[in-house]
DNA sequence: CCCATCATGGTTTTT
DNA sequence: CCATGATGGG
């Protein structure tokens, strides 16, 4: 063994050091929620550099891209700089990277532009208009979206998905849809673009199609780990399987019960197939708790009882002692409100920080009537966010510029860059899209010209002071990308922000924060990269405002995140479990339980399951509300039961 | 014909 | 509160 054993010995528990130090080979690591797990994969890294491996040879796999950044730096501290060299990131980003260099292979550019979901909600748009489909009974985009995504992440053929989810459904149009799904296809391709599915599929292809290029990847990666297991769906872990076929060193790390995820395609039973397909797994278990009390872990255990199906785990708390989770029986939204308020400011005498609580819910849309009230009662809060910050408007009409230089090809940023204009809409961008022969070189003069002869005459001042910064960008002069977004603000974008946005100013402070942020890319290509498959979690800086702030956020945002205070809102039937997931799936129930699952394993400290009575439609009307079926098959001694005064 | 504006209806979870 | 649809104006 390794000198570094020791050190490792003093930092980790058996079950951790166990895993840690485990030789070569498929490992299974099973991690129930607050045992270590990011800690056990961090000293594995360093286990492994330690050991002789050269970082460049490590792929680390995460959910998130913050999780990957986190584990760096984490890592970082243990063996040094060197081990920044490693291949860190979620599949989609390692897809990319890969991607990028072999593109051409699968018959795209590679500057491909990569679609949000937003800009594949454009193309679906178009292709249900220009097939002439009735709007009024054709399904929503997102819906058809929502099918041709499920059919790419579990690899099934779309018409497959399309009869399953609507078979009950006589009127819908099952052959149109499939069209759509073929224009949307045809239509990305056309534009030399990638979607968040055709990223990972992609990525998959190219080593199906091209075993060469699967070899050099094989050999190059000697060690793969992979975080968030329970969460992989087939298309990514077929990908994982493939890459790490050479040298079998694949960690996997994760937790059945906290598999929330399969309506994105996860399959919790990759986890649970580990050991059959490769039969020599070593299968390492943690199950000491670090995180919350015993309290809570009773109720964490009875709730995730009702699963049977799963494996069995037990957690073990090493905390001392606290109060019984509470139940709080409310009368209705307002009241709920209400009680957090009083809750959050008695914390906060007790001691606790207001960034060391959090309210979790299962619906952005639950937590409104609280933002309302918690704004009114001037208690400070931060929410992460349900629109991505690179999905509003302001900043995507910036980075619609800087598509262009990337990929003449990318219709949806020409079309909405001249949509800025006055008096410019879908038909006339469409129009001068279509004179243009369907691509726009930035540095052609002669197009540039022509664009501004075809539009309106009230769109060509606005056009002039767009194309002047399309020509200073193509100077050559080292134009950095923030030098472009300054130009265009003050060439053109500052007037239209306020002409068109009450909150101009704001926005405003959201560019230049964004074209600071450019710098720290080589190229624009990474920048759009990045922006592309950054969320908002990711995006997130921690600021001063952020420690005397209330975390808002839904349970899917708080995976992974750990508060000494945990509120859940809306603990009632219908609400969480929320019906649609129950309706509509039939796995719906066991996967609603885990989300409760994971929103229970958050806190620390202390536990608030609040439920409402009563529940408000906006037209004034009353709904009476049950306790959530996952409150109730909680045994009654483990809930301190609270019944507010009605007010 | 095409765009802008106002009213109205209806909300899962995310890379 | 945001996206869609009807309506009036250019």
């Amino acid at each position: 063994m390794t000198d570094h054993q020791d050190m490792f010995a003093k930092a980790l528990n058996g079950e951790q050091l166990a895993a840690v130090m485990a030789p070569d080979g498929p490992i299974l690591v099973l991690a129930a929620a607050g045992t270590g797990k990011t800690r056990t994969l961090v000293y594995r890294v360093a286990h492994l550099v330690f050991s002789g491996v050269p970082p460049e040879a490590i792929l680390l796999l995460t959910f998130t891209n913050k999780a990957a950044r986190e584990m760096l730096d984490r890592a970082r501290q243990l063996v040094g700089d060197g081990v920044s060299s490693l291949w860190g990131g979620t599949f989609h980003h390692m897809a990319n990277r890969i991607l990028r260099r072999h593109a051409s292979l699968l018959g795209y550019a590679p500057d491909y532009t990569i679609l949000d979901s937003d800009d594949s909600e454009s193309l679906v748009k178009k292709a249900v208009k220009e097939l002439k489909l009735d709007t009024e009974t054709f399904p929503k985009a997102q819906v058809v979206l929502a099918a041709i995504s499920h059919a790419a992440n579990t690899g099934k053929p779309l018409r497959e998905v399309l009869t399953a989810r609507f078979q009950d459904m006589l009127d819908v149009n099952l052959e149109a849809m499939l069209a759509v799904g073929g224009r949307y296809a045809a239509a990305k391709l056309k534009m030399g673009a990638m979607d968040f599915d055709d990223l990972l599929v992609n990525g998959l292809r190219l080593f199906k199609e091209h075993p060469d290029v699967l070899r050099h990847y094989q050999g190059r990666f000697r060690h793969v780990l992979v975080d968030e297991f329970q969460d992989t769906n087939a298309v990514q872990s077929e990908w994982v399987h493939a890459i790490a076929a050479t040298h079998r060193n694949l960690l996997v790390v994760g937790d059945d019960f906290q598999s929330i995820y399969s309506w994105r395609g996860a399959d919790y039973r990759n986890i649970m197939t580990f050991k059959d397909r490769y039969t020599d797994a070593r299968i390492f278990k943690l199950e000491t708790n670090y995180r919350s009390t015993p309290e809570i872990l009773e109720v964490a255990n009875a709730c995730i009882a009702g699963n049977p199906e799963q494996f069995q785990k037990h957690l073990r708390s090493v905390r001392e002692k606290h109060l019984l989770p509470v139940s709080a029986r409310i009368r209705d939204g307002d009241a709920q409100g209400r009680y957090i308020a009083e809750q959050v400011r008695r914390l906060q005498r007790a001691g606790y920080r207001p960034d060391e609580m959090a309210v979790l819910y299962r619906a952005h849309y639950h937590a409104m009537e609280l933002q309302l009230y918690l704004t009114r009662e001037r208690i400070p809060f931060v929410i992460t966010s349900g629109i991505r910050f690179f999905e509003q408007a302001h900043i995507k009409d910036v980075c619609a510029l800087l598509r262009l230089f990337q990929n003449p090809r990318d219709s949806l940023s020409f079309t909405r860059l001249l949509e800025l204009l006055p008096g410019v809409g879908l038909r006339t961008s469409q129009k001068v899209w279509d004179k243009l022969g369907q691509s726009f070189v930035p540095q052609d003069e002669a197009q540039r010209r022509q664009v501004g002869e075809v539009l309106p005459a009230a769109a060509r001042v606005g056009w002039k002071a767009i194309a002047q910064v399309f020509e200073r960008g193509c100077e050559g002069t080292g134009m950095t990308p923030a030098d472009l977004i300054e130009e265009f603000l003050e060439k053109f974008y500052k007037g239209h922000l306020q002409r068109v946005f009450e909150n101009a100013e704001n926005r405003l402070e959201d560019i230049q924060e964004m074209a600071r942020f450019t710098g720290k890319y080589a190229t624009l290509e990474a920048f759009l990269s990045e922006v592309a498959l950054m969320t908002n979690l990711d995006a997130e800086a921690s600021t001063v405002e952020d420690r005397a702030s209330l975390r808002l956020s839904t349970v899917h945002q708080a995976k992974g995140l750990e508060w000494k205070v945990v509120f859940v809102l809306w603990a009632t039937d219908g609400m969480f479990p929320q019906t649609r997931a129950i309706t509509e799936n039939a796995d719906g129930e066991a996967e609603e339980r885990r989300l409760f699952y994971v929103a229970i394993t958050r806190a620390k400290d202390e536990l608030f399951l609040c439920q409402p009575e009563i529940r408000r439609g906006r037209d004034g009307s009353i709904n009476f509300c049950r306790q959530s079926r996952f409150v109730v098959e909680i045994p009654k001694g483990l809930l301190r039961e609270v019944r507010l005064p009605y007010l």
